[in-house]
RNA sequence: GUGGGUGUAGCUCAAUUGGUUAGAGCACUGGGUUGUGGCCCCAGAGGCUGGCGGUUCGAGCCCGCUCACUCACCCCA
């Protein structure tokens, strides 16, 4: 009989690494919370609509990397494959803007795209995503990035970069587009193939390119920053001026372009070179009409996301794993010492202390190897000699010392060791 | 979707030009101590060599197909 396998791109976290991810997921709510974030949950699947909308019809993410499917009722559904469009949909849904101000949310989960796998890349993986609805400051721009540097910090990860950049509104961007399109076309035929199909559907995207070829041939190309309004001018001088003032290193990269077609004017990615091909371990940016766009009222916005594969991938180069093990391990002698012991560990249990037991009776020895292993502190030995005095050979396995205490009040005996510590 | 690399025990890897019963370390179980962990010693268990087909007297090894994993491209977190 052949075992099933997990579907390819869709990993297991086992108890040996979730510990990582307890340890990433609370620190982002930490650090989300007290900067005044507060958490959404949405469902994995959304109408196939919100994402062909949201994320834009030409997008590869859209054209061939959604897990789409019909449901029983003829719909259209699809896994999502960010959650930006999902927290849109449900904050225009909710009407959660009629209370005014700027509302700030996250959300921390599965995401899902087909893209045949590879290190740090995977069709589920796992995303920490913030929001934030009705800001046109520049501002909150700064303080995302400034956000997004404290929680890399809190989460252990040492060494990253921050890249910034803006594409400009729609206005200015259009007129950008023109003028790199007519110097690409004056450039040649010398752009990889790719290039040169970029040059007429997106053209954008030229920048995004990693041949030599064509790097070198666009060092002389136009710059966005050099075609972009007033307006676009002001609000990024604004973000670097806050960002300055924050303490917040950055560098300027015009080639941060990004996939979705919803971004303008401030778009960032947090980098890192120590994940192989993979360099973005965060991005995110501005998006001002998407709301708009899905519905909802003109308010202005700005997000980003974290990969958490990525962050684990960096933690487990940088920390030790992190162990969980009990507080104390009951090893017990006979029928009788081990049914004392099973009492006893469910209520140590009930009092808020990890215990761990024999069930089956073996060999002291064994016990003694099982506690080891599991790193329990305390090893409480009951035997039938003990069970007849009413005592208990409490060992601690660190000073490997042991002491006969009274079996009468032993759980709270163990309550203040254990505060004690 | 496109390329490259790799598939042998739970894990990491051996196995001569194709040659007899596929080995080791770690991990696991038991014992050395009829009641005491790590170190040490002994023993045990664990394999359709990813799958299917081909070449051959003979295939873990050569060939073809397939599947899986992996790295990279594309793109992205």
């Amino acid at each position: 009989m052949e075992a099933v396998q997990a579907v390819r791109g869709m990993n297991d976290i086992l108890p040996e690494q979730v510990g990582w991810w307890q340890g990433i997921e609370t620190s982002a709510r930490e650090v989300l919370e007290s900067f005044g974030y507060r958490e959404m949950r949405t469902p994995v699947a959304e109408k196939l609509e919100l994402f062909a909308r949201g994320i834009g019809e030409s997008t590869d993410i859209v054209e061939k990397e959604m897990y789409a499917f019909e449901d029983r009722n003829g719909d259209w559904l699809a896994l999502r494959p960010e959650a930006t469009a999902s927290i849109v949909r449900s904050y225009i849904q909710h009407a959660l803007h009629a209370e005014g101000g700027c509302r700030k949310f996250y959300q921390i989960g599965p995401m899902f795209r087909h893209e045949r796998p590879q290190k740090g890349r995977y069709r589920q993986f796992h995303q920490i995503d913030a929001e934030v609805f009705g800001l046109d400051s520049p501002m909150i721009d700064a303080e995302m990035m400034h956000m997004v540097g404290v929680l890399v910090d809190r989460i252990g990860i040492t060494n990253v970069g921050l890249n910034i950049n803006t594409l400009g509104c729609p206005g200015c961007r259009q007129v950008y587009r023109e003028v790199l399109k007519k110097f690409l076309i004056e450039q040649g035929e010398g752009f990889c193939g790719d290039c040169l199909r970029r040059r007429d559907t997106n053209p954008l995207r030229v920048f995004d390119c990693k041949v030599q070829k064509c790097a070198e041939l666009l060092e002389s190309a136009p710059r966005l920053l050099d075609h972009i309004c007033n307006d676009c001018r002001a609000h990024f001088d604004a973000v670097k001026d806050h960002l300055e003032r924050l303490g917040t290193r950055y560098a300027v990269n015009p080639r941060i372009v990004r996939g979705l077609d919803y971004y303008m004017r401030t778009t960032f990615e947090v980098i890192t070179d120590r994940l192989g091909s993979q360099s973005a371990i965060g991005g995110g940016g501005r998006y001002d009409g998407l709301v708009r766009d899905l519905g909802g009222p003109d308010v202005p916005a700005v997000g980003f996301a974290m990969g958490m594969e990525r962050l684990v991938l960096l933690l487990e180069q940088e920390k030790e794993r992190p162990l969980r093990s009990p507080f104390c391990f009951f090893a017990s002698l006979g029928d009788q010492a081990r049914a004392k012991a099973f009492v006893l560990a469910q209520q140590l249990r009930g009092r808020g202390l990890e215990a761990e037991l024999d069930y089956e009776g073996r060999s002291l020895k064994s016990q003694m190897r099982r506690a080891d292993k599991s790193g329990a502190r305390y090893v409480l030995i009951l035997g039938e000699d003990e069970l007849a005095r009413s005592e208990v050979q409490v060992r601690d396995m660190l000073t490997k010392t042991q002491r006969l205490l009274p079996l009468e009040n032993i759980l709270e005996t163990l309550l203040t060791i254990d505060s004690q510590k």
